[in-house]
DNA sequence: CATTCTCGGTACGAAAGAGCACACACCTTG
DNA sequence: CAAGGTGTGTGCTCTTTCGTACCGAGAATG
């Protein structure tokens, strides 16, 4: 454990499984835009978010591509291989740049999943977790107007990477939110005069998360209420401890 | 065993371990509509489908609602209490009515979940199927025209179902569409003059089931092309095989 | 400093579906 | 057989977003 930054489940762990599953983890960088999970080729690592925060989309076969679900500090990237798959036809890629753990795929079968490591549980609560979120944007994708969606999807981002500013271009939100462009544009700009953002080429800045909040739906909420049923205390209050600690 | 019809997961299962859990299970019919999940409610039960169809909603605040899963022979219902919880915001019910076996919830927690049971695997690759169907669910709600939407999703319930009639208010068509009642009228129209179904007053008959495929968006092949992951061969050919066996 | 590239703002007709109202047909019940 | 309930068809206006085109500003490059 040469470095104390970590991911809420690693941080989670008994400091003996935890010292345990050392050896297998390693403290990566990931790029911004970076693919994690292919579609349909094996996965070849799992990685646990400290500081970044990564995005699961479909792509269809004309090109449209959505997001359908995003983890960061809470959660686990590669719950496919806990699931005894290798491969899945969905990409999971970076959507801020920053930090996390990795562990290889046969490290991580060898030493957690065919094991009764407390890592385990934590990994199973998620994986309901992140299945509701992927319901409820199901649900959100078709019911809600945009500004509500976007609004939602930043305070996500922002509660995950605990800091105001990060890069986001207007492309790849569109990507993500699964709208054109220019509609990202014009929404994007709403959100500005009502003072809730700034941003300028690529770089976003949260002004009021509050303002967030209620300009987002309720599913906002309901997917957040979800994610702190993984641990005993709410997550946002455990990333913040983690981050006090590395003062 | 004292009957032979029974769902996929349970077929796979070697004769002894199938045996093992047959004192745990119970032959039931499930009726129309009927609540099998509540949100936010102690989940009391799995149940493996027979030839019912039962299906994952998500309410909004608003009233809205919406259809983000489809389960049905292939599959099993309560996959939450696999995952270590014991209530789920969304809501089950039953779309289809039908038959299949149910487990008690402390049942299954004992002699499947904590066990070594083969069928912990077929859980497992389920639950990426449907995790996979659902992120796949949120793509295609918005992406996608209504009249794709119908036709995939009554190829959804047709697999599933096995035969060509079954009832279908248009009411409900809507809240699991996701769109008003009117709206179902029209598009449903479409597909009737175009040959592919018939209904009146909530009996649904399927007439060109190719003709639904070519309708449907490229989602109804990716879902199921998932699906027939779980088992080693295509689910389709596998509940052709269980059919037969019962006449 | 000129050129090219990337990113963002704006405009505008078209389409899908929302939201609502109303009419009608069939079924069930008294 | 009258009455009420349920399920369906249709019409209309209003929003949201699409699809596309074009322009401008800042950054990177030679």
């Amino acid at each position: 454990m040469d470095d104390r930054k970590q991911n809420l489940m690693l941080a989670a762990l008994p400091r003996k499984e935890r010292e345990r599953l050392d050896p297998f983890l390693k403290w990566v960088e990931v790029d911004l835009e970076e693919t994690l999970i292919e579609p349909n080729e094996p996965i070849s690592f799992v990685f646990f978010p400290y500081d970044s925060v990564t995005s699961t989309i479909q792509e269809m076969q004309d090109g449209a591509s959505i997001e359908t679900g995003l983890m960061g500090v809470e959660g686990m990237i590669g719950i496919q291989l806990w699931l005894q798959m290798r491969t899945t036809p969905s990409r999971t890629l970076v959507q801020v740049a920053g930090h996390g753990h990795r562990m290889e795929a046969a490290d991580f079968i060898r030493e957690v999943r065919d094991t009764n490591s407390p890592l385990n549980e934590f990994i199973a609560r998620y994986t309901h977790a992140f299945l509701t979120m992927t319901s409820i944007a199901a649900a959100c994708n078709r019911l809600h107007t945009l500004d509500q969606r976007m609004c939602r999807w930043l305070k996500l981002i922002h509660n995950r990477v605990r800091r105001d500013e990060f890069q986001m271009r207007q492309e790849f939100m569109a990507q993500m939110l699964g709208v054109q462009r220019p509609t990202v544009s014009t929404t994007a700009n709403m959100l500005q005069q009502a003072g809730l953002i700034t941003y300028t080429r690529g770089q976003m800045k949260v002004l009021d998360s509050e303002g967030l909040t209620e300009g987002a739906c309720g599913c906002y909420e309901m997917m957040e209420r979800e994610m702190d049923r993984i641990y005993e205390v709410p997550w946002r209050e455990l990333a913040r401890r983690e981050d006090q600690k590395n003062r």
